[in-house]
Parts: structure tokens; sequence; C-alpha cells
DNA sequence: TTAAATTTGATTGGATTGGTCAAGATTCAC
DNA sequence: GTGAATCTTGACCAATCCAATCAAATTTAA
């Protein structure tokens, strides 16, 4: 899996529309300046994340976005899949978006058989965080910064 | 982390080194067609794996390529690393290709923290795979092919 | 009505990707 | 030495993707 911008600033704006109350909408406005995403761009992520069914809006002079449903029920491996596609590295080993790949016999490739341990470990993680997570580090770090990010020990 | 078609001519190419005895060389016309890879793509991608030392190659009529080392000092961390760069979704994660990300404050990041978990999982595989079992599971598959692919049972 | 906000889709410049090609250098068999 | 088979080097190309911008349309509160 590779994050682009793209992604990391709909994850980032997600993080804040769930940090916010369910009922009331932030503006793309509030959210570029908090998280110094560029506001043009972030137009038209939001606008995907809706689209995608993760956010609703408001128009208008008092408009803005909020989430949709519940942040514990929108896992980041969602997210990501609807803006970059397949989580696996190659597509031979994706499960939402396979592709076939130039290999003679698949059925006998050894690298397959080593990517999809790759993308059973990424998908394992990201399947089961989910916005309400990030959320919750959100708050974590703002106590506790960094701390070399162990939440291991 | 992402494997573009180039990555995986590399490893696949390096399998069927690693399959062929140490002592003698493999041309690329034989893995070009033993693997279905163009050959002239092939040529430039082994080429790459000689300047970064995982190969080496012999000239002139009875040339060809083979490892440089032994294919258990090959780890595909580092083949994946000098070809497709890091092995982290994103550039703030990455211990070997840092990139500073756009994000007001790195240590209160939450996204960061999460991506963190899913570089330590990919690095984890790929750091204690080597070539050599890439050798090891494709002569396991010769006689049993797929299996669902199952390594953990 | 009007100002402030989202919505939509076109467009752009630059980077990356997958791949080809040609000319040169090296080695070995004869 | 000649020639054939091989690697070496680096230029080149078309297509796609990416981050970002822009303009115009639409909606709503006040
Ligand atoms: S089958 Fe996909 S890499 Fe071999
Ligand atoms: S610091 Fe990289 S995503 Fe926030």
């Amino acid at each position: 899996m590779k994050l682009s911008v793209r992604g990391e600033y709909a994850l980032r704006a997600l993080t804040v529309l769930g940090e916010s109350p369910r009922d009331c909408v932030v503006r793309i406005q509030t959210i570029s300046d908090r998280e110094n995403i560029p506001k043009r761009f972030l137009e038209q992520i939001l606008n995907e994340l809706r689209t995608a069914g993760f956010v609703e809006s408001r128009r208008g002079i008092a408009g803005g976005y909020r989430l949709s449903r519940a942040p514990e029920s929108i896992p980041l491996a969602a997210v990501i899949r609807h803006l970059e596609g397949k989580l696996a590295p190659v597509g031979c080993v994706s499960e939402k978006f396979y592709e076939r790949c130039s290999c003679p016999d698949e059925s006998r490739c050894a690298l397959r058989s080593v990517m999809k341990e790759v993308r059973d470990a990424i998908a394992n993680l990201l399947e089961n965080l989910t916005v309400a997570d990030l959320v919750k580090r959100a708050g974590a770090l703002r106590v506790k910064p960094d701390m070399g990010l162990d939440y291991s020990i």
C-alpha cells in the first residue's frame, strides 16, 4: 500500500471531522487552516468522500461537512480503498481489486505467496482501525506528543 | 508499499537466479523466456540489480548473470528499497527515506502513528524474508500448487 | 437580494511508469 | 583475427497518474 498525498489529506480531514460533534458541520476553510491542506484540493477530496458516502455536506452560508456515520464504523481500509484502490502491493493478491500479472503460473508463484502475507498484514491492521481510533490517538498525542509512537509497550 | 511491475520483474528474476547453481551464469534470454518478461526491459532491470550489488555478470558468448551473494543474505526489503524506494506508506514514517509531510505537528499526528504500525508490519516481513525463501517457496509450490497460499497452518 | 459557502468538472504542468531502441564493449569458439 | 553471442550504456517515447488550480454553477442563511 502507498498513501498518496490525496489519501493523506483525506484521512486527516476525516480526523478533524471526527473530532467535532456529529450534529454540526465544519467548513472546508477550517479544515484547510487547521491541517495545512490546500483549500481547492481539499474541496475535490471532500467531494469524493461525499460521493463515497463517508461524509455529508450542507451548502450555503452555514454550510460545511460532517461524518455521515459514526466514526467507529468507518474503517481506514474502506477509505483508502475508495481513494487509492488496492491495499495489496501487487494486483495478483488483492481481494477487492484483483488483477492478473504476467507470471506464467500464478498458482506456483513464490513472489505471490510472499506478497500475500504482506497484503494480509496490511489489511489486518487497516480493517480494524477506524476514524474513531484516529480521533482517540489524536487526543492522546495532544497530551503526550510522540513518545516514539509506541502503542505496543 | 507498492510493487511496480519493474520491482516484480526484479524479484522474479532473482528467484530464477537463486534457483540455479551459484557457479554458473544464466542468460537474460533464459530468464525472459521462463518468466515471461520483456527482454529489453529485463536488461535494464538486471543492470540496476548489478550496480546495486545484488547480481554480477559475465559478458561475451558464454555470458549471463548470477547472484553476487548467497541468496540467504539478500533480504527482499533491500531489493525493494533499491528499486522502489521506501517501504513505508508515507514518507514521514520511513526509516531510510524520511520525508516531512505537510502536517502542522508531526509529533502529534494520529495518522502518522497509525501509518508507523503499517510500516513496521511490512518491514518486519520483508526484512526477514530473503531470496532463499523465494527459492524455497518456489520449490514447495512446484509440488503443491497454491493451496490457498497458506504458510501459517 | 446578496454574501458565503459548497459543487462540479475542466485543465494544467510535472513526474512516474512501462517499455523500446541503437551503438558499443566484451568474451569465446573457430 | 573474425564473428557471433552476450552484456552495457544511455537516450528516447507514449501513456498514465498526481497534485494542484480555476471558473462557473448552485445552494442557503440572513
Ligand atoms: S503471480 Fe503475481 S507476481 Fe507471480
Ligand atoms: S505527520 Fe505525516 S501524516 Fe501527519
